[in-house]
DNA sequence: AGCTTCCGGCGAACCGGTTCGACGAAGCCG
DNA sequence: CGGCTTCGTCGAACCGGTTCGCCGGAAGCT
């Protein structure tokens, strides 16, 4: 079942089925109907190795998320659905990889042994290797956020300095004076992700806009950190009245801690922050936030990796996205709070 | 940068350093030194698209799984991660392919252009084209959960049969005497979807076996949908006391349902079904629940493709899993309802 | 009629690896 | 010292496609 057998069976030569198939020579309606009917009876579809070997191109993008110890949340799902779907109708595979770092096993498989035509980055870190090696080597890549160099290079991000001010804004608004933020967790931190850094910016420079009083706090990937989080939260300053958060997987945590503290939210204490939006209705009450629109980023990096690899010499180009706090219900005027001690109640 | 460059630099032959990198045939340890030496510098990689060609081998596994048109659940996610992780371990890459049925083109690229050695497939159904296809041609595949003819066939599975049997026996022992099944949506269902079929049969057959009064629901995989779910619960028979559910994603809905109805959980209304931990404990109450071990099935999953991979006369093997139900907060012994009309409290 | 042009098809080379058979040199044996 | 094995290496063929150069014949032109 290869080319020589279907030319063998049409009575022609391998190179006359392969323009047939392609069609970047001419063929004579006749023989073109002939092969067609040989192909039909057995089936046969040309093997993607010889194919990738013969045109360098493998047609398959690699997809390289951090691997699992970190917990995947809802908004990586959603984007590594999108970014396979909107790959499929380019007629590109999706070959995933759990890479961590530039040096990483997966990573050269992928990239040195030339799986893969292109690369979507995830989970981007401010000074990241992997991406300084692709820039290096002017491999087709396009990251998911920006490090902090994001000149001359291609990426769709979300400006979550912007997102967490526009949340913080929003409390402020509605009268809270003491806010807590609920960051990514501590190494993640320190390992410098992206979204970890910029959301932090942008909670302090509010923060201080605003002239609030503000703690920030790391807190683990899962529902139990969360909880514990907002334990200490409420321990720290038991007049916090809110609170912002980036964590989508310690969402469910929070809530509960806040339900055992017996603080109903919206009434006793709000809560936001940036989650993608099919996420954000899960909890009850629905989450105020500013929803990631994770399938549209999944589109547009596909999309801008396409162009890439379609156009080698075109200028990089970006995607920085801020969508608009959704509304819902997690949000509310402040009210002092009375039954702990702390007096700090009503000030302003 | 290919196997030539370095033979010529390291003067010897092509085969010599292919020898010399497969270990196939003895090379003297000083030329063996020479070459990786030249290899070091140069940063070689062989290139995967030629290997695969020339052993007919690609070291890659597809995993199959439904588009997104039907909504990621988390379950799904955590799969996708460990499948991703331990094939990483085996030295296999994993290809995405968002098929549905075997018609599907993506299907046939992954398979009739041999672009993957082996796949592993999500979301069976009792009767599936995909897996009558896959028998038929003796394609090497695992499927997660198992065809209405699963012998002789490749599988890891769960056994929702007596997952929600226990379930309901469960709360059956709490005293509940009226219970509702929330299923997946119908089209699932209509479609032959293995989890939602199986867990029904065993939701029925238990609730026959205790005498109890059951009506069962199909719910879309959101919250939305969940909450609009437990309201026809509640309308269609106010004095229902539990729910047994298999629909993880509807979960946030479904106990937003309740609270809306003042229902409180569990004293009021018990809840459990199958569903991930972690996801089950990001609800609060926290779920008591069969805990999916999606990560156990992914590994489980790759293990059993690379045996078949390796060898390929092996005779089909399988496992069928039923963790226990994990206790946690959102069951508790039941109480008559008595705010709404219906006075069907207190019947066994 | 003689010339060029165009069309359809063929053979060979190539992509970058792996693997088989052969072969020279060295080592071992009697 | 001659014959046999063993070791290390090489050249060639092969995996299954794509693509380039070429060629024979029919058609078009003057």
């Amino acid at each position: 079942m290869n080319i020589g057998e279907i030319a063998k069976r049409a009575g022609v030569s391998r190179s006359t089925v392969s323009y047939a198939l392609s069609g970047k020579r001419s063929v004579s309606e006749e023989t073109r109907r002939k092969i067609q009917r040989v192909i039909d009876e057995l089936g046969y579809r040309p093997n993607a190795s010889a194919r990738a070997l013969a045109n360098g191109r493998t047609s398959t993008i690699g997809l390289v998320f951090p691997p699992a110890g970190t917990h995947y949340t809802g908004m990586q799902l959603d984007f590594i659905g999108s970014v396979v779907e909107a790959a499929a109708a380019y007629d590109y595979d999706v070959l995933l990889s759990p890479s961590g770092v530039d040096s990483d096993r997966s990573f050269q498989r992928l990239l040195g042994e030339r799986r893969v035509d292109g690369a979507i980055l995830m989970e981007i870190r401010l000074q990241d290797d992997r991406v300084d090696h692709l820039v290096a080597e002017n491999f087709p890549a396009v990251s998911i956020g920006r490090t902090a160099h994001p000149d001359g290079d291609w990426w769709v991000g979300l400006d979550h300095t912007a997102l967490v001010e526009a949340c913080v804004h929003h409390l402020a608004d509605l009268g809270h004076r003491r806010i807590a933020f609920v960051n990514r967790p501590e190494h993640l931190l320190r390992a410098g992700y992206e979204s970890a850094h910029r959301g932090l910016d942008g909670f302090t420079k509010a923060a201080a806009e605003r002239g609030l009083t503000v703690r920030t706090y790391c807190c683990g990937d899962d529902a139990p950190s969360g909880q514990a989080c907002l334990e200490r939260i409420l321990h720290d300053d038991p007049a916090t009245t809110a609170l912002v958060t980036l964590n989508e997987a310690a969402l469910g945590g929070l809530y509960r801690g806040l339900a055992v503290a017996g603080r109903h939210v919206p009434r006793d204490f709000s809560v936001t922050g940036v989650v993608a939006g099919r996420w954000a209705e899960t909890v009850t009450p629905q989450l105020t936030a500013a929803d990631v629109p994770a399938e549209q980023m999944g589109r547009l990096a596909v999309e801008l990796l396409v162009e890439r690899l379609d156009h080698p010499d075109a200028s990089p180009r970006h995607h920085l996205l801020a969508p608009p706090i959704s509304l819902r219900a997690s949000t509310g005027p402040a009210h002092a709070h009375r039954d702990s001690g702390s007096g700090s109640g009503s000030d302003d």
